[in-house]
DNA sequence: TAGATTGTTAATCGATTAACAATC
DNA sequence: TAGATTGTTAATCGATTAACAATC
């Protein structure tokens, strides 16, 4: 073969913002929209929008635009979130449970279905509806109804060896909020969210 | 002139994280460090970290490498963390609590001078050392000893609303956890932090 | 048909990497 | 001097955008 056709993580990073977009358009009942009113909405260039949404199908009609439902529904299903996802945190210590706080992730359609800690001193407690198991239970919670995405909460030190635990139950994605770089397979994919490295390249602009 | 010489975005995110492996480096009282050894902490090519390097000066010695602690200096120059920087976080429902209580900010050094909202049920209260105070406290802060930057943690609907009254009073740098695009001049810079997106796109991959 | 907008190709732009002369 | 590694150029790779035929 000569295309390897594999779609580039930048890309993907997109798709989530146009569905965003498309989210506040269905609630201002709009039914249609061009490539160039969402890039006017989201900064881009229209170019780059339809170039994005082609290499997942052709959702658009010529001369009109794009169905806003339609759209959105596709984007959901390309991104996989039109079924429900189920996430667990790991590391239930103050990010962690600051995480199991936000708001976010249940506003956007997230089933957070539990926590996890090794401290005996935070199981059982329960934050914003979720509640904190211990480590051990991870394996019975991927059995039953498994867990699609960890977001890892852990301390730095312990961050690699508990990650190579969620390996071996299968886990394939990671949101990594810890300032380590983990060692995984190359199927499996990790996010990495570091708030101290945000604000240090923040600062460069600041002078 | 044919040069305009601006260094990418991209090239400022990646110096945090050469940051973060000298000061490790440091720690294990490593004195010299190759481009190579570099790269192969970070993920890297040393091809790359040279590259990066060389926007901003000669730090290393052919023949030998750089010197850990030296290349660390210019690097916290470069972004501007060597002097103390401080920074507000504005809006202190539950993220923006859940921030004022994250330990890594002030684990790199950073100085959380102070949290700001509106309602007057959450003013006074102190958090992990940081106070929240009226909204109307910002151009105090501003005038007696500066903030250098904001964490932004409205609620969406107030976001754009609030970051007019920050521009006004002169902020140049926001890191922004509101799922909103905020308009600023362009002088000024914005890094956006949106946590569903982070997992909405890692969902892509869980197929 | 005339106007609008997509899908897609080709051109451009920018970022990464390979390679090597300079030099410690 | 021989070996190592930088700084930097040129080649490569990939992403963005301009342009336009297709078509609603």
């Amino acid at each position: 073969m000569t295309k390897p056709k594999r779609i580039s993580k930048i890309v993907i990073k997109r798709l989530p913002l146009y569905n965003r977009v498309l989210q506040q358009l269905e609630e201002n009942k709009a039914e249609v929209v061009s490539s160039a009113q969402l890039a006017e909405k989201l900064g881009r260039t229209p170019a780059q929008i339809r170039k994005d949404l082609t290499y997942f199908g052709q959702f658009g009609r010529r001369g009109v635009g794009y169905k806003v439902s339609e759209l959105r529904e596709k984007l959901r299903e390309i991104l996989g979130i039109h079924r429900r996802i189920k996430v667990a945190i790991v590391g239930a210590g103050r990010l962690g449970q600051a995480l199991m706080a936000y708001p976010g992730f249940r506003k956007q359609g997230f089933n957070i279905v539990a926590a996890f800690d090794i401290d005996p001193q935070k199981i059982g407690r329960v934050i914003n509806q979720v509640k904190i198991y211990p480590l051990v239970e991870l394996e019975r919670f991927m059995r039953r109804g498994g867990i699609d995405i960890v977001i890892l909460a852990t301390p730095a030190p312990v961050a690699q060896e508990i990650v190579d635990r969620l390996l071996k139950l299968g886990i394939k994605a990671i949101l990594n909020f810890v300032p380590a770089r983990l060692v995984v397979p190359e199927n499996v994919i990790v996010h990495y969210v570091d708030l101290a490295i945000e604000l240090e390249s923040l600062c460069y602009y600041t002078k």
